[in-house]
DNA sequence: TTATCTAAGTTCAAAATAAAGACTCAGGAG
DNA sequence: CTCCTGAGTCTTTATTTTGAACTTAGATAA
């Protein structure tokens, strides 16, 4: 991405160009910006959907977990289904959504992110292409599908 | 990516495979999982950088804001420079280090699936390719620069 | 010289949130 | 009939946020 005329320039930006509600990112971090939400999104992915399940496994306060559920069952990215698994009683779970499963190249961008900057040890995380094998990144790429570097990529406000 | 397979399964998964400090999500959760890191971090992509701006910009309580950026600025996210504009005294800019800057596609996937999600009217916001002009898409690629499609990505635990 | 202004903070009381743990409730098992 | 378990709620106690006032260091003005 075309990196910003190196700063301090002579007029500094005293302001983000772009309104908070007109900002995905914004309004994004409003529903996901808090020390929970997050990691109870990556367990989803993972495929853990019980309570007590994320509740053991995140070492999250009960009623912590509640609201969360609550709130991302509102905003529709899971939805809470009863099931049964053989003669036991009705369970709850909560599994991701169309939309909640459409976050997960910005989780898959936050797990790179962290694993380059963050992560000490290898990461366990095998993420490749079925064909080849190849390992992939997160990328910006053209609508036929070809990866733009950084340098060629243009960011404007209109 | 490979949906997981329908559940509720026969036998639902109790654990996440991978342990948060060995996640770089769970970690990048941790630096990055409050309400106002991710808008901090916002501002700075679009070039804000002044305290009073940040303030100003956000509404943010000044001591909240001033513990995040100290937190950023120790984990290395941002840099703290003293820089002299005209006669003016001292002022500081808190600019994105290359680690903060290796977000922005972190940023943008968020971006993009709130303005997807979350957003209304139409986004003021346009990543497009400086040559061809095209329209840009977070995707996953492999290392030639492919994109390949989410049925095609494989997601394993070793 | 003294006063004033401003960016960039710090400090402190009050309000909101989170954490920890006890309690509830329903259905199935012993 | 009693105990167990998953899935919560409730209550009390810590921790964070908020909002507002105060501080500091140069630059400018009177």
């Amino acid at each position: 991405m075309s990196t910003p005329e190196t700063y301090p320039s002579e007029t500094p930006i005293r302001s983000a160009p772009v309104a908070r509600d007109a900002c995905g990112m914004a309004l994004a971090t409003e529903l996901l910006g808090d020390r929970w939400t997050l990691l109870i999104l990556r367990e989803a992915f993972y495929g853990v959907s019980r309570f007590d399940d994320l509740r053991a496994d995140l070492i999250i306060p009960r009623g912590i977990l509640s609201t969360r559920l609550k709130a991302l069952v509102g905003a529709g990215l899971l939805v809470k289904t009863p099931y049964r698994q053989g003669r036991d009683r009705v369970r709850y779970a909560y599994q991701l959504s169309p939309m909640g499963q459409d976050l997960a190249l910005t989780l898959i961008a936050l797990m790179q992110w962290g694993e380059r900057h963050l992560q000490t040890g290898p990461s366990p995380v095998r993420l490749t292409d079925r064909r080849t094998g190849q390992t992939l990144q997160i990328a910006l790429v053209t609508p036929d599908g070809q990866a733009v570097p950084a340098e060629q990529v243009d960011f404007q406000i209109v």
